[in-house]
Parts: structure tokens; sequence; C-alpha cells
DNA sequence: ACGTCCCGCCAGGGG
DNA sequence: CCCCTGGCGGGACGT
């Protein structure tokens, strides 16, 4: 069973086979399968593309194979050849996906699922050898844990969010950033050296982090069973693996290149001695690891481009993680949006129990789109801190303002089905339902996000949390009960989808990158991960309940609490570098806000979540805002804050917000004189250190006027699972119940027929009708708020420097 | 030539 | 003591 008989027909091998002692330590060579007149035929080349493509095709192959091989002896041409598996079709990606297909991704919990070695060896023919490099980093995810001997659980991705949460945050701890700028920086000033000095400096730099030496992360509730395993050397992979997932969600490009991880990863436990081998050893490793991350659609192969040359990295492409907040638990909608609702009716009850399964009302959900735009927008401002001079500049304050926005936009309003429905249009194409015929639309209904518990009957207070990465804060919305100190307010804004039809975006086709790091996408090595996913995922089979044996299983199926999550140390900084921000003045009108962060949040245990006062709020520079609480509750909203809109709408900061008039985006696209609103951007982007002082930008000539009215009509009338994705524009109204401004914001995921990055960021815009200067008219709305000024906030598509390979 | 990584030896340790 | 686990790295394969 193990060897195939084919090979023995090949007398060659069976020369090394029966000589073992020669050559103990050779990979046996590739048996000479084809005569050497007919090698591959085209019918060959796209049958093995084909299986490569599909697991089950393969096995289904396999099959044949094994049936064959008894009869082998009459196998002549391409049959021969065909018998032959290639190197590739036995990579480890692929066997991992064969693993995969084996269990859901999301098994029920009633009925769980265990894994046998002994039959998944023989189902898939592959040696143990290899199964348990793919459960070792399984087990790392918490996707599986061991049970006994030859024994594991699938709890399929489960865990996934609160194993990255953690892992996330390990990592923070280890201070990764650093040693990966430490070493990137290393390696820029002096090429290659393995001199002793180099040594003492990363002793210097990693020496603090000596509590990382060779931990496993553990998630409470999957812990690890086999108390033997415990001992903690024979984890290495596992913790590798661990490590590398943490070096990716640490890093603000979720790139990493396999150079930078291997040193990083032999420096902590033997920074002695980097010797070759042991590096060459630790790449083979992160291949190994990196496959089934691969597999698991958590990482994609890349190559990052530098000055040095192409090297090999791999980019996260898994669930984004949330800051770790205290208590507060941010989970990828994607995710958290599969479980449909079997109500036809949804309501907010239904939709918030659907967003929140687990947990209930401790859990936020955020979209994932938002959280790859903001992702994408705090990487372009740090690309553009470094490019100074970049005509990109212009939409640098947008891509703040928006990280703001989306910062703050934790929660809509769903009125009614239908703005639920819109809401879906944010997430991300995956997440969305295709708009499959069959599919009843009430299975889309849950998408989007919504507050985590009624609003109506409990309101939540208003929460501004500082945010590590990009140092500014954003607002979240807490239950009065889980924030119990109250210190600083941001008026608060509904946000709420708008039927619009007279709206007008802007679209910029500026779409320069400044990346000195080009990435290229990765290539279709395991190119057949699509189809095979697709496949996979339709005819994914039952899990096999293993009857027998699992009795043995007694251990507690309780989930994992989320209760590790601590504060980290770098809320600290971020936390001044807010306040400076907010301290300016220019953008603040939250004095609680201000003193308040001081008073309260300089207390690392509570930084995290500095709550609200709802009494009165006032700015000394743009006055004094009453607003009481009761008002944040008679709105009937989430109290929604979005503090830098509130910032740029104040009335009498206006003038400075980054807005472009009208007059400004109709007619002088092609004009390059001065207008008020590059003033005050470039104010605003030295304020804020987007660029140096005295650097100006000019702000119109990349923008131009684009109508998407019809476009967002359409959006509006769509009810059922409707394909709200490329090219329409989703309107949002701030609304405030003071003076303060309505806003209408557009956001266009991605630009019609441009087929690029799915995950494109996009340029944004901003605008107000009445321009800077014009006093914006109000009107009332039917619910009684003002509504004084409107604007739009268009994002257009922005493709990321990621070329395929 | 180099990036990738299959393959299997063999040590450690549990049952 | 058997055999499961898994560290490890040679060298084959792919480009």
């Amino acid at each position: 069973l193990k060897t195939p008989l084919k090979q023995a027909a090949t007398s060659q091998l069976v020369l090394t086979e029966r000589q073992p002692d020669c050559q103990p330590l050779t990979t046996p060579p590739k048996p000479k399968e084809t005569p050497p007149a007919d090698p591959w035929t085209p019918t060959s080349n796209l049958k093995m593309l084909i299986s490569a493509a599909s697991p089950e095709i393969r096995s289904r192959e396999q099959q044949r194979q094994l049936s064959d091989s008894s009869s082998e002896e009459h196998l002549l041409g391409d049959e021969y050849e065909k018998a032959q598996p290639s190197r590739k079709e036995k990579s480890l990606g692929l066997l991992c996906h064969k693993f995969l297909a084996r269990y859901p991704d999301y098994p029920s919990p009633s009925q769980k699922s265990y894994i046998c070695l002994d039959e998944v060896t023989e189902e898939l023919h592959v040696e143990r050898r290899r199964i348990y490099d793919i459960v070792n980093v399984l087990e790392s995810l918490h996707m599986v844990s061991r049970l006994a001997r030859n024994r594991y659980v699938w709890h399929g991705r489960h865990n996934l969010p609160q194993t990255l949460q953690a892992l996330k945050k390990v990592g923070e701890e280890n201070k990764y950033i650093q040693q990966i700028q430490m070493i990137k920086r290393r390696e820029y000033e002096h090429e290659f050296d393995a001199d002793g000095e180099r040594n003492e400096e990363m002793a210097s730099s990693f020496g603090s982090s000596e509590q990382s030496e060779m931990s496993f992360v553990e998630l409470p509730g999957v812990e690890f069973r086999a108390a033997s395993v415990n001992g903690r050397k024979y984890k290495s992979l596992r913790v590798m693996s661990q490590k590398f997932v943490m070096l990716f969600l640490v890093s603000t490009p979720q790139i990493v290149s396999l150079e930078v991880a291997a040193k990083i990863l032999i420096g902590e436990d033997q920074l002695e001695d980097l010797d070759k081998s042991k590096f060459k050893t630790k790449i083979r490793r992160l291949y190994d690891i990196a496959n089934v991350l691969s597999s698991l659609k958590l990482i994609k192969k890349v190559h990052v481009t530098e000055e040095r040359g192409r090297k090999p990295a791999f980019k996260w492409t898994g669930p984004e993680v949330l800051p770790n907040t205290q208590d507060i638990k941010l989970e990828a909608t994607s995710t958290t949006c599969a479980p449909p609702v079997s109500e036809s009716i949804p309501s907010k009850e239904q939709c918030s129990k659907a967003l929140f399964p687990s947990k209930g009302k401790q859990n936020f959900t955020r979209h994932s789109s938002l959280i790859k735009l903001v992702k994408s927008i705090e990487n372009d401002r740090r690309k553009i801190q470094s490019a100074p001079t970049s005509p990109v500049k212009i939409s640098a304050s947008m891509y703040l303002f928006l990280t703001f926005l989306l910062e703050s936009c934790f929660f809509f309003v769903f009125k009614t089905p239908e703005e639920m429905q819109m809401k879906c249009a944010l997430s991300s194409p995956e997440a969305v339902p295709k708009p499959e015929p069959s599919q009843q639309p009430a299975l889309s209904q849950p998408l989007g996000v919504c507050p985590a518990s009624h609003s109506s009957v409990s309101p939540v207070s208003p929460v501004i949390l500082p945010h590590p990465q990009s140092g500014v804060s954003y607002a979240i919305c807490l239950h009065p009960s889980q924030a119990p100190t109250v210190t600083t307010y941001s008026p608060g804004f509904m946000l709420q989808p708008l039927p619009c039809a007279n709206v007008t975006g802007i679209k910029s086709n500026n779409s320069k990158v400044l990346n000195k790091t080009t990435t290229e996408e990765g290539d279709t090595q395991r190119g057949p991960d699509e189809p095979t996913k697709s496949l996979a995922a339709e005819e994914r089979p039952e899990t096999k309940s293993e009857t027998s044996s699992q009795r043995c299983l007694k251990r507690s199926q309780a989930l994992p609490e989320n209760n590790l999550i601590k504060r980290r140390k770098s809320d600290e900084e971020s936390l001044d570098t807010s306040l400076s921000f907010f301290q300016s003045g220019y953008l603040i009108p939250l004095t609680h806000c201000t003193h308040g962060n001081k008073a309260e949040c300089s207390n690392k245990e509570k930084a995290g979540v500095c709550s609200l006062q709802h009494t009165a709020y006032s700015s000394p520079i743009t006055g004094v805002i009453p607003m009481p609480a009761s008002e944040l509750k008679t709105v009937n909203i989430p109290a929604f804050h979005i503090t830098p809109l509130n910032i740029m709408l104040s009335p009498n900061s206006i003038a400075a917000a980054p807005v472009l008039s009208n007059s400004c985006l109709n007619s002088s696209s092609t004009s390059s004189a001065p207008n008020p609103s590059s003033s005050a951007l470039n104010f605003m982007l030295q304020h804020i250190g987007l660029i140096p002082a005295g650097v100006q930008v000019a702000a119109n000539p990349v923008l131009q006027h684009v109508p998407v009215s019809s476009q967002s009509e359409n959006i509006n009338h769509s009810s059922g699972s409707t394909n709200v994705q490329e090219g329409k524009v989703i309107e949002f109204t701030f609304y405030s119940p003071i003076n303060a401004s309505n806003f209408l914001f557009s956001l266009q995921p991605s630009a019609p027929k441009e087929p690029q990055e799915p995950q494109a960021v996009t340029e944004n815009f901003f605008r107000t009708p009445g321009g800077p200067n014009t006093e914006p008219s109000a009107s009332a709305n039917s619910d009684g708020t003002q509504r004084t000024s409107q604007g739009t906030l268009y994002i257009p598509q922005r493709k990321l420097e990621v070329s395929e390979d």
C-alpha cells in the first residue's frame, strides 16, 4: 500500500529501495515515467490541471490509479504517465485542501467531528508524516485539537476569530513590529554580513521579549488535551505557525517575507548563531506552514519587490483582526453573516442575534469591507507620509477623514429590511450572497452591521477608543452597563441609509500609487484554489460521524470565553497621539474628550474604554454644544458618534474643514489656481502630519465629476438579495439632532467594470454643496432633525499595487 | 541557478 | 517495546 506498485516497475527504483543504506536520506528520484517519445500530451496536461484543481476529481482519479495499479503491466503511453503523480500533485497545499474538504468550516456544535489519522492517511493516500504537518498548524489555530493518539477533534473555523485576536495580542506584546523594522533596517544598512556585532544589536532588541521563547498560545476551552503534548519542546511547528501568523496580524501592510519571518523566529530562541543551515531549515518549515495557511485562505503568496529585488513573501488574506479591547469583541462579518436566520422577517433583534450569536450583547460587529477600507487607508496614509511630494496627497485628507469615519462607523441603524439590504452592499463581494435565483432573499437579510442591542430599548453609550495603529480614536458604542465611567462626549450622529437620487459623486482618476515596495500577487501556484474551493463548498461531504470512540471525548465543549483580552501597551502611545490631535482645536470640539482622556484613560487598565459623559458638551473652539444624554435616547439611535465628522461639521470650523466646494469640482478640474479648499487641505494635512509643513498640495486636478444618481436609485430599490456590488453607490445620512449637519455619503466599493483588485482602496472625496464659504442651507427633516448641509463622500476605485506573479 | 518543498530518517516519548 | 509524533535537512523538482 505504501509504495505504489508502479514504482516497482522501475528497476532502478527497486535498487534504491533495496539499498537504503547507500542513500538513506535522499529523495527518491522521480521515476522515469514517460517513454521518451511520448511526453505529456495536451490531454494529459489538461487532465492534470483539472485534477489539480479539484480534490474530488483528483481523489477519483487516484481511486482509478489504485485499481489500475493492480493491472499495471499493460499500461502504456499516456495512461502510464498519468499514473505518475507529479511533484505538485503531492504538494502539501493540495493535500491540505483535500484534508479540509473533509470537514465543514463551521461544524455544528451538536455533531462533533473527529479526525482519525489512520483513516485520513488511508483515504488521502499520504504518509502519516504529512498529515502531522497539516494538523499541527491547524492545531496552532485551534481549528483542531488533539484528543489522544491518532485522534483529533475538528473545530473548524469557529475559534478562528478568537485565536487570531489572541495571537495578535501576543504578537503585539512580543514587539514584533519593532523586530521587523529592525531587521529591515539592518538589512538596508549593511547588505550581508554575519558578524557578531549584529547579534548584539539583535540581542538588545530581542532581549526584552524573553518571555516569548516557546510558548504556545492557547485558547480557553481548546487547551491541549493529551497532556503529554504540553511538553513544549514538541510544539515547535505549532508555535512557529502561531508566530508566523502573529507577524501578519501585527505588521501593517499585512505582508511578511519569509526571510524576515525566519529571522525573527530564529532570533527569538537562538539569537547566538544565525548560521545558514538553521536559517534554511526555518525557511523550510515556514513553507510548510505557509502552505496550509494558504489552503486555509489565510495567506497568499506574493512577492515584494524592494531595492534588493524580489523576495518571496506572503500576504494575509484572512479575516481582519481588530484591536484587542477589553471586553469588546469585533468580528469580521464575513463569518458572522454566514449563518442565515431562518425567520423570514428579520427584526433588529434577530439581526443582532445572528450577528452576535455566542456572546450576545458584548459582541460588536464591524463590517469587513469597512475594515478593509480602513486598513487600506492606513496603509496609504503611511505611504503618503513617506512620500511627501506625491500628488496623491490630495486624497490623503480624505483618507484620513474616511478613516475617522469608518473607524467610527461600527453601527448603522436599520429601519427596514431594505435598509439592511443596503447595508449588505457594503460588505465584500464574498460576503454578499450572489444573486442566485435559488437563494431565498431572506437569507441575505441579516447581513450587515447593526447594533448589538435594540437601540430603542437600551441605548448604548458612545465611547472613544484609541486606535493603536492609526493613532486616532474611534467611536464605539457600549451599553451603559458596560461603560460605567463617563467622561467624554462626542455629539451623536445617526448614520443611516438615505434614499437619495440627486447625489453627485466625484471620481478621481488619479490612481497613482506610491509604493516603494510593490507586491506582486502571488501566483497561481496554488492556483487550483478557486475552483477547488467552490467545488468543495458545494459538495462538501457530510462530516463523518464516528460513532465509535466518541465517548473518549469527555472534555467540555464549552465555547471559549473571550476574556483574555487585556489592554495593550501601545494604547498609551496612540492615546497620546489622538490627544495631541484633538487638542489642536482644529478638529476637535470635544473638550471633554480631551480632559477625560487624560484623566481617565491614563489608567492603563481602562484606557481602552473611555466612556462618555451624558451631560453637556462644549468645545473651546467651536463653542458649546449642549447635548443631554436624553437626546441620544430619544433619537432612538445607538448613540453612534462620529467624532471627526462632527468636528468637520462644526459651524465655526467648517471653513477649515477639508471640504471642496461644488464650484471647485465643477469648474476647476483643469485649473491650477489655488482655491480655498486647497489651503484648508494643506492646513489639515500639515496639521495632522501627513505632509511636512511647507509642502503644499493641489486639490483639484485629480478630481472628476461623475454623476451616480441613477446607480444610487438602483440600489435603493433593490429589495431582494440583489447584487449591490461593484460600481454601486451606497448612501448614508448623518443626522444630528442638534444643529450640526446632515451629510450624505456615497461609498462606492469599487468602480464599475474595472476588474481590479477586489479589496481595492478607493479614493474618496468629500464635499458640501455650498462650499466652504457657503452657509449651509437648513431644511427640516421629517423626523424633525435639522438638515443643514449635505456632503458627499465618494469613493472611486483605487487599486492596490498588487500584480500577478 | 534558485525557489520550493517532498520525502523519509530517526529521536523522543507515550501507552 | 512498539509505534505514534514530529524535528530535520538532503536533494529533487519546477521555472
